[in-house]
DNA sequence: GTAGGGTTAG
């Protein structure tokens, strides 16, 4: 075998290389180890070599007998002695081999391109196909494909290697387009080219190309290869052409399980999980082949997506009696079956009581089912389990699964550390597109928008869901510029968008009530061709009356031929945000004339707030009667808006009675609505019991309970009982305070024509880094000043803040209205009427951002 | 060759 090495002679090149760390593996198996080591010159090297041995032969066993980095090493040495250089010219081949085998194989082959290209052998054959397959390893294919092109001559057997080379380093559109020249160079490529050619047409979901193989096949006698057809059928499942699939099948002359499990399967993966279970018993009635847990693992898969839970335990039944549970995978699959179909209990007992063997996905498919069941809890409780108590390491799937968890909970720590995870040592977020798309949308959720925009730009391959994750932020946190632009982005892209997008769009129309980009984001639904899915359709409802279009929801509400109860819910809403209360009662009973419109939760608050508005002394009790009689009275969104509403009527008592017996279905949002009810009744001081009483209930306040609350106390007067609890908001409960927060507070002391105390709050609140004030909002904080100095008349400080607030926004021209106001108070009629034409030369209210404090 | 788990929404 190794005629060229013998003992006496090998010490030579030991010695040469015992500065590297391989010098004992090098002649492993040659001979015993060295120890003594003497440094040689390379003269005496190249004097010792050329007298004894041929360079290329050495190499070359040493490749043979797998010492790949020994070969190149050696050669390495070789190539310093300018005598030697060509010396290894035909161990090339063996060379190259070395660095496909070994790691850091990129640099090492682009290094020995460099030689071949020196040398001139770039077109020797064998050459050739190793630098390719250097550069697929390296998922260089750019380099790969061009070492192809750059091919003078090439045979049938050439083109069958490329072929492979590319179709098993999954590049496929380069396999394709070398299958084709194969063809049309006149070759019949072998059947692994055939197959690799098959593969590629599904992946890239290449209809025409996959038909023209598939010609191929049947014209040149391939289609006795079952292999062959059964990837013909897995394209067209690919494809999501099951009736291509199953004439295939058809056709085919033999036929064997795998045949069977492709059709099973695809049949279930594209939701048809009738037809899969159709011909699953098909199968058996033919008696063809017996079938196997891949079978019964398309069937489970089919009756989760399906959510069928009836067929699911019976397939479930028949994996037992045909004792394939323990199975390859299909404990798993039965237990994502059963979470998927709700029942998430049953799940878990297969998981606790270890009927199957676990694997990472079995409790990746656990922690999904109670996500996406709503028990984040738990969700989180067995994250942490895998975390600490398993073998098992979280991979991308777990994280993105236990991540909405996270969010919903508003746990921003656990998003925190989640994200340190994964930039520490987990998956690439550049790469897993889910798994960022999932912490976009969780830093949404959290408001932390700075770091969902960071992160969404951070994704290379961005992908529908990810822009809408980023689109569903802005949306979540009123950046509705931002979402505009956002989707402006998005068409300039290559990313298509879909029902999700559009209905995203609309909301952030729906939130600028701004009836012109709603038409806008119309004919952009009507052209995009979305107008035949419901969700879109409830959208394009929802946003005409956001932006109060009654014409235009009545339309379009006629329009809709299937209705659901968020059709029937949006247009209810519609009618009470309008307070058009008799045309909410009339809906209702035409809703109830509809068979299959059951009413839920939001139709009955809807129904609470017509009656108390319409009929402030017997609404509420009629709604509340109402309420009980279809038994909404333990759902606390139903309560909690009656509550609301009795409140609102000057019924407080009633309102605190129902809140009593609310017991512990209580929210936080119960408390907020008391607490505001309390402040509008001209109860302050009730309404700061109902704090304390909070806090001892375990209930935190959060920035709205303290809109109630400094509300009301500046209803009440009472102001350092106000300045109290803005103070405790800042401190203790560290809320940043909003608009709202400022101008409430402004206002107290307005009220109290304590001015002084109001001009050095607006000051305060200017400061950026202490309250985080954006620049339209603090214009407005500087509005409501101005308006607190009519209430007292304080023409000059009224002025300086409106020179302020025009130094602020030039543009702004809203000052002008607050200014007007502001004489017309000390009925300076001529000034007042003055500012207001220049307003009304000026244009719109509604840009300004003012207006809402002014009013 | 067929093959279990993931993100976005009314």
């Amino acid at each position: 075998m190794l005629p060229l090495l013998n003992k006496q002679r090998t010490p030579l090149f030991a010695l040469s290389y015992t500065s590297l760390p391989c010098c004992h593996r090098l002649f492993n198996g040659f001979h015993p180890p060295f120890t003594t080591c003497v440094d040689l010159s390379p003269s005496t090297i190249s004097k010792e070599i050329t007298r004894e041995i041929s360079i290329s032969s050495l190499i070359n066993s040493f490749v043979k007998t797998q010492k790949f980095l020994q070969s190149l090493i050696l050669f390495k040495q070789i190539n310093s002695i300018s005598s030697l250089s060509n010396s290894a010219d035909s161990a090339f081949p063996s060379l190259l081999q070395s660095c496909v085998q070994i790691s850091h194989h990129f640099y090492l082959g682009k290094c020995f391109h460099g030689y071949v290209l020196k040398r001139g052998f770039v077109s020797f054959i064998d050459i050739n196909v190793s630098l390719i397959q250097l550069y697929l390893k390296s998922r260089k294919n750019v380099d790969a494909y061009q070492l192809f092109e750059e091919m003078p001559s090439r045979d049938r057997t050439y083109f069958d290697f490329v072929v492979r080379g590319f179709g098993s380093a999954r590049f496929f559109e380069e396999t394709l387009i070398i299958f084709e020249e194969e063809v049309v160079s006149g070759f019949v490529p072998c059947s692994e080219s055939v197959r690799q050619a098959i593969v590629a047409c599904g992946e890239l979901k290449r209809l025409d190309k996959g038909k023209w193989v598939h010609n191929f096949v049947v014209h040149n006698g391939l289609e006795k290869n079952v292999i062959i057809c059964n990837l013909l059928m897995s394209m067209y499942v690919k494809m999501g052409k099951m009736e291509l699939a199953h004439s295939t099948f058809d056709t085919m002359e033999v036929r064997d399980l795998v045949s069977w499990n492709t059709l099973i399967t695809g049949y279930a993966q594209c939701g048809s999980w009738v037809k899969g279970l159709d011909i699953y018993l098909a199968m058996k009635e033919c008696g063809d082949d017996v079938h196997d847990n891949v079978t019964l693992l398309g069937l489970v898969f089919a009756c989760g997506q399906a959510r069928n839970l009836t067929q699911g335990m019976s397939v479930h039944g028949h994996c037992i009696r045909a004792g394939l549970l323990s199975g390859f995978r299909l404990g798993t699959a039965i237990l994502d079956m059963y979470a998927k179909c709700g029942n998430i209990e049953f799940a878990e007992m297969l998981f606790e009581e270890e009927v199957f063997e676990k694997s990472l996905v079995s409790w990746n498919a656990l922690i999904s089912g109670f996500s996406k069941a709503g028990f984040y809890q738990r969700a989180v409780m067995f994250f942490k389990k895998l975390f600490m108590h398993s073998n098992f390491k979280p991979d991308s799937f777990t994280l993105a699964n236990v991540i909405p968890a996270y969010s919903c909970l508003g746990y921003i720590d656990g998003i925190k550390s989640i994200h340190a995870l994964i930039v520490k040592k987990g998956p690439d977020m550049g790469v897993d597109v889910v798994l960022g798309t999932a912490m976009v949308d969780a830093y949404g959720k959290c408001s932390n928008l700075a770091a969902a925009e960071g992160l969404f730009y951070s994704i290379k391959e961005a992908d529908t869901p990810t822009w809408n994750s980023m689109l569903a932020g802005y949306h979540l946190n009123d950046y509705a510029d931002h979402g505009i632009l956002h989707f402006q982005k998005m068409l300039k892209t290559q990313i298509q968008p879909d029902t999700i997008t559009m209905t995203l769009l609309l909301q952030v129309c729906g939130l600028l009530e701004s009836l012109k980009l709603g038409n806008m984001a119309h004919g952009c639904v009507l052209t995009r061709g979305f107008t035949s899915n419901l969700m879109v359709e409830n959208a394009l409802l929802d946003m005409y009356v956001k932006c109060k279009s009654v014409e235009n929801s009545e339309r379009l509400f006629a329009l809709i031929n299937v209705k659901n109860i968020v059709t029937w819910n949006t247009m209810l809403s519609g009618y009470v945000k309008i307070a058009s209360y008799t045309s909410t009662m009339k809906m209702f009973s035409q809703m109830l004339l509809e068979r299959g419109s059951v009413p839920d939760s939001v139709t009955i608050i809807s129904l609470i707030q017509a009656s108390a508005a319409c009929s402030t002394s017997h609404g509420t009790d009629m709604a509340h009667a109402f309420v009980a009689k279809l038994g909404f009275d333990s759902e606390t969104v139903v309560m909690n808006s009656l509550i609301d509403a009795y409140a609102k009527n000057g019924f407080i008592d009633t309102a605190s009675s129902i809140f009593v017996h609310m017991g512990r279905i209580r929210d936080q949002w119960s408390w907020n609505v008391m607490i505001a009810g309390c402040g509008m009744n001209g109860e302050a001081e009730k309404a700061c019991e109902l704090l304390l009483l909070m806090d001892e209930y375990g209930c935190e306040p959060d920035f709205i309970t303290f809109t109630a609350l400094l509300s009301a106390c500046a209803h009440s007067g009472m102001i350092d009982e106000g300045c109290k609890y803005f103070d405790l908001m800042l401190n203790k409960y560290k809320i940043q305070p909003s608009l709202e927060h400022w101008t409430c507070i402004i206002n107290m002391f307005g009220r109290a024509g304590r001015l002084e105390e109001a001009y050095k709050l607006v000051i305060s609140s200017q400061h950026p880094e202490l309250c985080g004030v954006n620049p339209a909002d603090s214009a407005a904080i500087w509005g409501a000043f101005m308006d607190a100095c009519g209430m007292y008349k304080n023409i000059e400080l009224g002025e300086m803040a409106g020179r302020k607030l025009l130094q602020m926004s030039p543009q702004n021209s809203g000052y002008q209205i607050l200014l007007s106001n502001l004489y017309a108070s000390t009925m300076r009629w001529d000034e007042a009427m003055n500012t207001r034409q220049v307003f009304n030369d000026g244009g719109s209210v509604k840009e300004t951002g003012i207006s809402s404090v002014s009013r």
